[in-house]
DNA sequence: TATGAATGAGGATTCATTCAT
DNA sequence: GATGAATGAATCCTCATTCAT
């Protein structure tokens, strides 16, 4: 059972994907998604092992992506800044890009039950990782500012993509999100960055 | 129907907090909040419309009462940058000292429908609108960077906050949440203030 | 939850012998048996905690009829003989009266799952009580033989009435069950009598 | 269609044997039993017309060996009074020697539906006929009582062994079932013999 | 006002069977 | 003959809401 690869797997997570955006989390059927996917309901369970079993996976996969296209960006940059500012763009740009998964990911599986959510929050710690390695860069670097433990900054850093995203989805990607990059670049470079003072301030 | 006043009125929503921090979004069937005010699970209809209107009612009575102490507490500072410090001293104690509010607004009512998010949402932007007006007092006094749009400094505030909240209710209140205000405030500030400033700042 | 008592209780156990004499028990769903109670499918639940508790209570309820007039009648013969007798002739008459319990119990019951016929065989314990006394009756008064162990000997009367109950509703009661009672009494006296007394018996 | 011959014939007659043993029937899917057998699921359909028939066959070929192995013992006894012996300790003893079958057919194969029970009844038809073989030669050596029908006779010599059966195994075989051969021949022939001859037997 | 018994719509999942290879 | 991936029908139970008292 539960073969996670092959044409239908895929087909199966991309329907799901489709069906949330369109009907919501909680009109999302199993039998809505089959009839998406063009399989019989019965077929899903040959790839998943129950429901929550679908969503988690379309997180995984789609999150699983997201983390590695945004890791690989950052790979061609070589300072914090830059990663830093890749970071906002990939983040941005990849919502932008897909609306379906947007929705998705900043509405409606948030809506799902505990069990999903907890899988969800499991997943969205390897982004977390990567948030906090580009921000111990700058601080190896000596660019970043180090009184701030580096938790905290990636609260700041996620909470801010994460709230724009969101906000951008509620208004119905009424503004430009990617025109978001670059004012959201400034404000967090500056409250990253080293002063003259702040290295008085901390001898 | 539905006076939203009286004994019961605030029974019901208390009911509906505990019920919902102890059991889940999940599982906070209406006779389980009836049963938690000590009324009959009719009685709650003769003051909500329906269980939405509960949940919608606990958020926005709830909400209420943390903008409007918020509000009370930044008429009491005269500058930005303490209205700043302020804000966020208030939006972590509050929660802070409200661990079951904690749960039910960071985490539970996010699980809601539709209906409920978005009147949630609502209810938010008076939040949205009080955060923007510091920052707007900010940019007036001269101390506030301008080169970046009111809303996209909004999320970051909102984000940066919202994001620590949920952290910290996930990982089950384990680390200090008020000791987060003064790393948040120095964060935010150094996004926030014009370069003269910053530089000025030790002065 | 879960009353055992009220008009309810008893309409629904009566629908449910109905319905699966009737349908049969692999057709015996409860919006049938719902139906049949002239109730809504979720009232079912206010009564019972689930579709097996509805079916092991009917087992239950009927049963302990059963056994109470067996036992009710054994009290007003005195001797183990003709309580014997009575035995068996409540035993067929209470099936030949009520042809739905008869296709309920001696049919239909015994093909449902291992948690009602746990529950059953538990119901029927009271029932080979009921026959071992009497049995035990009878060594007292020094009529039946003692030299074959209780047990065996109510396996014999038990299994030669089951036998011949379950043969009558698998021959659509073709024949009359009550001519049974005398044949019947006749070889388990012969069978139970101390020599002795057999000697007697044609005298 | 329905090759009812062959290896594999025999191979999943032995594995349902041993899954619905082992599982229950209620947990002996047609996919179980062809693991078990080590064939494909489709393959099963090219031996048997459907699960039902599996199920049918199983009871047909394993009572067709205890029926015959009954036969062939009881034609090398020349008495009634001796093939009843035979015939209880046949019963009896071929069940305490294959505890898979012993489920099975006591316990197991009644909780099946109608069409596999109807069948099951038709097959034990045979074994009424056996039983009522015996009787008939007791009553033609003058040896058996005539005043009861020979019906009445078998389904208490089978209703005897059936119940004794059913309560060894759900016992779970904690009495030593042989040692009931002995009792039960006591009680069945003092049931069954004449008068006159029960009194030579105090001789 | 207050009650709480009654309602009934709605959906995930299993598994016997088929059929293209 | 043999395979096993795919099919899709069928059903128990929960719980928000109503309404007679």
């Amino acid at each position: 059972m539960a073969k996670r690869t092959g044409d239908k797997y895929q087909a199966i997570i991309d329907a799901a994907v489709r069906v949330i955006a369109k009907h919501g989390y909680h009109n999302a059927q199993v039998a809505k998604i089959a009839r998406e996917a063009n399989v019989a309901d019965g077929t899903i369970y040959l790839y998943f092992r129950n429901k929550d079993d679908v969503l988690i996976s379309v997180f995984r996969e789609k999150m699983g992506e997201f983390i590695h296209a945004t890791r690989a960006r950052l790979d061609q940059v070589p300072t914090a800044e830059e990663k830093l500012r890749e970071l906002i763009r990939m983040h941005l740009s990849q919502l932008a890009q897909n609306w379906d998964m947007a929705v998705v990911t900043q509405i409606e599986l948030r809506q799902s039950n505990p069990v999903v959510r907890t899988e969800i929050r499991e997943t969205l710690r390897q982004y977390y990782r990567l948030i906090e390695d580009v921000v111990r860069q700058g601080m190896a670097e000596g660019v970043f500012r180090r009184d701030v433990d580096v938790r905290t900054i990636r609260m700041m850093i996620f909470g801010t993509l994460d709230e724009t995203a969101t906000s951008w989805v509620m208004k119905k990607g009424k503004f430009d999100l990617l025109a978001q990059v670059d004012p959201i670049h400034r404000l967090l470079l500056s409250a990253l960055r080293k002063s003259e003072q702040r290295e008085e301030e901390t001898a």
